[in-house]
DNA sequence: TTGAAAGCGCTAACAT
DNA sequence: ATGTTAGCGCTTTCAA
């Protein structure tokens, strides 16, 4: 560390007005100063600058956003920003959020666990996946958005509902005209089945022959070697489920990261992939494209949710969207299709 | 859009005391029923929280922070964050930041060109990659931290230096010791060779037989068919590059992601990694390990350069590091070293 | 060129 | 349970 020992610090951080004093001025004559304004000699400024530096002041950028009306700001929580999802996600809510004036403060929910403490005090408007806590929509409580809500989010929630059954339907369409009798669903969560997981067996029940769709959940919150050993073991698992222990011949990941590592675990058991297993993914990142085989997907448009979201928020804080959800609850509700994506992996 | 129409709106925003006067209350009143306080009657409150309904009042946050005094925040500014490597960086940033009780702010660069308009008057510090324009440091200004800063960049500036030299030196002995002699570069930039490149070149010359190490730049501004293209014909020149035509053995890609997408274009070519090609990246993203092959990459680490970042941001503007670099401008420095993780490709 | 006064919107502390 | 007073730190009039 190359600090500077830090040495008797004054109690209270300096203000204008200790600037002012030390330099025998006004607090109009030391704004003048700093901001770079006209109508002041360059001996004064000299000497407020000093005084500033030596009280080691930095303007407050509360007091000055009160008088100078600073744009407003939407927290965005988000659980990882590393999984290219959600920087997709994040990239395009700063996009829009920039198209409409207002800025983005991230917050990673991993960070500090559960709510994110003062987020909504720091912030005008709040989006994140729920459950969000504390952040419960509330009388003084700011706008929150949640994404990939359940149908039956409180409507005072601005709420963007993730469409699977198209893109669930065409994929059981697809592995049925390929041939696929085996399917099963590799899932991450922290706490049991995810609601994804639930439906993409239901989707693909009518494929199995018992009806019966193999599912592996695995913890979203293992990092490192212990997430690697959970998921080899749980693809062993799946590879020889079944009762004729002939296994999966197709799986469904929860996510596209997740079957490009089970890409990989096929690889070096020298299963080849489609021919003797199909992996599909959920996301359709770009990334996909990049890997080998390159990977069929359940895709969602990030630049759709985002837009969707940053609208609601925005919408709902100018209150051009009432915040009640409207007579039917639909006014703060927006929805998103995924869709199929097929390539290489199924 | 689920919008409802706009319908006449109040041409100032509602303030605390415009539903205090519509609620027939005090101010005071006004925050203890919008802030969940004790000691308010129900039917105040209600008549409160409609006259608020009523008036479309949100709390200004400013007005709020001015007496609640908020955390600082760290602007960071990002040119892309779908890029795997920032979003690790920015992941890592949000991290750090929040272990001092700051909170970060995000700016894409490319949004709006160029330097980011207001993003300094919105911050308490300024983290982003050179150049920043406008941000330069000033007497006002907030603390300007520079990644991937030039060794005599601005010493009023927090540096963070990235120090190529050791892990190239290795890059090179690697390189000779499996054999390679045609080395060849991979560039991307706007504007012609990139720093990153002419360092690469020079440190791998002494393998190649006349000391020329063949360079292809790609435009970094191109999006998806026409980087394709272009990827492809440099690629296609690459393999055909030098007198004999025998074309490069070793190609070092300006970065993993390019590394990746070169080594997608190879196996097209049905050229084998590494016997062939050798491909080495610029990064060490942990995506570099899903690929088949895995990828050798220069690697760096994003939580420590992260952490220099966020520490020097926080130092400059605690005035706990001299904001002219101390004596020799060292104050303001941090020095971090590429090292090389070798993999499959390489 | 400088200073004095006024006020941005909100809440904490102290009355009533 | 409610109102009054005071003040957060800064900039923008307006006066000198």
């Amino acid at each position: 560390m190359n600090r500077v020992p830090a040495g008797p610090r004054p109690a209270r951080r300096a203000t204008i007005v200790d600037v002012a004093e030390r330099a025998g001025v006004s607090r109009q004559t030391v704004t003048r100063a700093l901001n770079d304004m006209p109508g002041i000699s360059p001996t004064t400024r000299e000497r407020v600058l000093a005084a500033a530096q030596a009280l080691a002041y930095r303007p407050s950028r509360s007091g000055r956003a009160l008088v100078r009306s600073e744009t407003p700001v939407i927290g965005l929580i988000v659980s990882d920003l590393t999984n290219a999802f959600f920087s997709e996600l994040a990239t395009a809510m700063i996009r829009e959020a920039d198209r409409a004036g207002w800025s983005v403060l991230f917050a990673e929910s991993r960070v500090t666990a559960g709510p994110v403490p003062y987020l909504g005090e720091r912030v005008d408007a709040l989006i994140g996946y729920s459950p969000m806590g504390e952040h419960a929509p509330g009388n003084a409580a700011v706008p929150v958005v949640l994404l990939d809500a359940p149908e039956d989010a409180d409507p005072r929630c601005g709420r963007v509902v993730l469409d699977y059954e198209p893109a669930l339907t065409d994929l059981r369409e697809h592995l049925r005209g390929v041939g696929a009798s085996r399917p099963a669903v590799l899932d991450a969560s922290a706490h049991g089945p995810s609601q994804r997981a639930v439906l993409l067996r239901a989707a693909l029940a009518p494929l199995a022959a018992a009806g019966q769709v193999p599912l592996e959940v695995l913890d979203d919150r293992l990092r490192g070697a212990e997430a690697d050993a959970a998921r080899e073991a749980a693809l062993e698992r799946l590879l020889a489920a079944g009762e004729d222990g002939r296994g999966a011949d197709a799986i469904v990941a929860f996510n596209d990261r997740l079957a490009i590592e089970l890409l990989r675990g096929l690889r070096r058991r020298g299963v080849r992939v489609p021919e003797q297993v199909r992996v599909i993914g959920v996301d359709g990142l770009a990334l996909g494209e990049l890997v080998t085989p390159t990977l069929t997907s359940l895709a969602s448009d990030a630049h759709e949710i985002a837009r969707h979201a940053v609208d609601l928020a925005i919408g709902i804080y100018e209150h051009a969207i009432p915040s009640d959800g409207g007579p039917d609850g639909t006014a703060t509700l927006r929805r998103h299709a995924y869709r199929l994506v097929v390539r290489e992996s199924a």
